[in-house]
This record gives C-alpha cells, structure tokens and sequence, in this order.
DNA sequence: TGACAATCAATGTTATAACATATAATATGG
DNA sequence: CCATATTATATGTTATAACATTGATTGTCA
C-alpha cells in the first residue's frame, strides 16, 4: 500500500484542498524521479539535463539544432544555453557550428562519443523508469498521461 | 484538447513505451507548475523551496523545527539546509536558536514577518494551482494523486 | 567510564542556475 | 538603402545548488 503524501511528508494537518494535494503530488514525484535519475546518470558523468539534450540532438540527426530550438524541447526550461552547451562540447558530446545560412545561429550535434554515452546510461535510465513505473497497469498510465497533460494545458 | 507531449516538446518521434511517457510527462509538468508557482512567489521575493519551508515551519508552530526535520518535510531534497536557512533568518522570516536539550540541534521558528509573507503570497499561490488544476474533475484528481502515490511507492 | 560510532550543523569549495546586459546578424519599414 | 527593430548567442555577475570535509555533541557498549 503506497504511503499517503500527508504521511511522507510528516505533515501534521490534512491538505486544504484536493487540488493543492495533487499540485503538490505533481512536484514531490518529480523530485524523486529526478533524483533516481541523477543518480542513474552519476556514473557516467552527466545529468539529467544532458542527458535530455543528448537526446533532443539524437532526434535532431546530422542536421543539428540551434539553441533555440534545443531550448523548445527540453523537458524543464533552461536559461542560459550557450553555457550549457559549452559544458557539453567540452565533454566533446556534441560540436557547435556556425550557421552560414543564418549566422545569429549556432547549429549543435550529437557527436559519436554523445552517442555512444547514450547508449551506454539507457539500461541504467531503462531501470529507473522500470523501478517506478514498471508495476503500473496501462489503464493507470493512461490516466496519468492523460490527467498530466490536461494540468499542463489547464485545462 | 490538450496538446500531446509529443507535440508539445516537437519531437520527431513517438515515444519508446508508455512507460516513458509517463516519466517525462511527470517531470514536463513539474517544470510547468514549478515555473509557475516561481513567477507567482517572484514579486514576493521568495522562491518556491522557500515557501516550502515557510509553510513546513507553520505547521510546526512555536516549537519548531531542526534542520534534518525540515529537510524531510520539503517536497524537493535540499542538501546545505544551513545556508538555506540562513537566507530566510537574514530575510527575518525565521528565526534560530540552539536546542538546549540537545545542543547539536538547531531550532527554527516562523516569525511574525514570515507567518505575513506567508499570508500575502496565498491569493498568487491559490490562483496557480486553480488555474492548472482548477477545471480537472474530482475523479481525476484523485486518480492523479493515488497514482503518483503509486508511482514514488514503485508499486 | 571511556573509547568509539553516530548524528547534526557549519564551513570551504566548486559547479551550475539565474539574471541582466552586450554583441552580432538579420528582418522590417519608411 | 538606411535607420530601427528583432532575433540569437555570448558574456559578466551574482545567487544558489551540490559536494566534501570538519567540528561539536550525544549515544552506545565493552
């Protein structure tokens, strides 16, 4: 039986509403899977962050991304690209490269070797989402799919 | 019609599992409500980590609570929970003071200022949960709360 | 009791996030 | 075609997060 968030928090008093229960559900459970996540990726030197734009630039192929673009697509939104970015070619992840279309544009890819990590954390991200979520029926993934994306829309 | 995730983060591909989507979905829309909630808390010049802690130590009332009590409260793990504190006692929102019972503890309380602060910001806050979560239904409420339960508990 | 382990908080340090501003390139409107 | 606005990245700075270590206090048990 899963432990109620009143109980895994200690709070003393019930939540005031259904509404703040399941704002706070959202936050506290993505702090744990962020976390076990972190952890996952530790071992291979990146976070969770990386990780995602690793990924983003995989889908992207050999035609790349700009900052822009990487920034759309990331799952929490990141000020302060550029640096992030350095962060990553340093590690030789990825290369960056003047766009000579449009040169405001630094176009970004996934190099071999940022292919080669990603490919190397899946079994250890793999069994991160099969830990938490792995037991849940479809039915339940569903609704939370569906229930998730109805918040975000606020709708 | 709430956009799907897919669509939302642009990405070229379906995702791998259902289970995927479901752990990206969480941490998607933590990033959104979090955002939120920081922009709705920004005016009052504290952040949401902070707010946390100022409603952990309401709760706790005039006894207070320690630094290690505190940290398993808050909804987001936070390492150095000392400098943090320290922010909100120069803030003059807590207050601190060594327990004599055991004088490795260190006590906080809730001021005056900090139960006002905590008065002011509740219109701003209530308004962010509502608008995300205000138009779900008490069904899908309560399924989004037992099954992220369900989730942190990975069963 | 006295050594040792365990618990908390504080501190030193580095890395990253966050924010404001600047620089460069392109698009737009007269 | 020039002045201006807009877009994109880069940079400077400060704040906070993250991590490791230290120091002080208390608990445990031989």
């Amino acid at each position: 039986m899963p432990a109620s968030l009143q109980t895994e928090l200690k709070q003393t008093r019930p939540f005031p509403s259904r509404i703040s229960e399941a704002f706070v559900s959202i936050l506290r459970t993505a702090a744990v899977l962020d976390h076990q996540l972190s952890e996952a990726l530790r071992p291979f030197g990146i976070t969770p962050t990386q990780h995602n734009v690793l990924r983003i630039l995989r889908g992207a192929g050999a035609s790349g991304l700009c900052g822009r673009e990487i920034a759309e697509r990331m799952v929490a939104r990141v000020p302060d690209v550029p640096r992030m970015l350095d962060r990553l070619e340093t590690m030789r992840l990825i290369g960056r490269r003047r766009d000579p279309e449009d040169r405001r544009h630094v176009t970004a890819t996934i190099t071999a070797r940022g292919l080669e990590i990603l490919d190397a954390v899946r079994p250890a991200v793999d069994a991160v989402e099969r830990a938490r979520l792995g037991r849940l029926s479809e039915r339940t993934l569903v609704g939370l799919i569906e229930g998730l994306a109805a918040v975000r829309d606020g709708a």
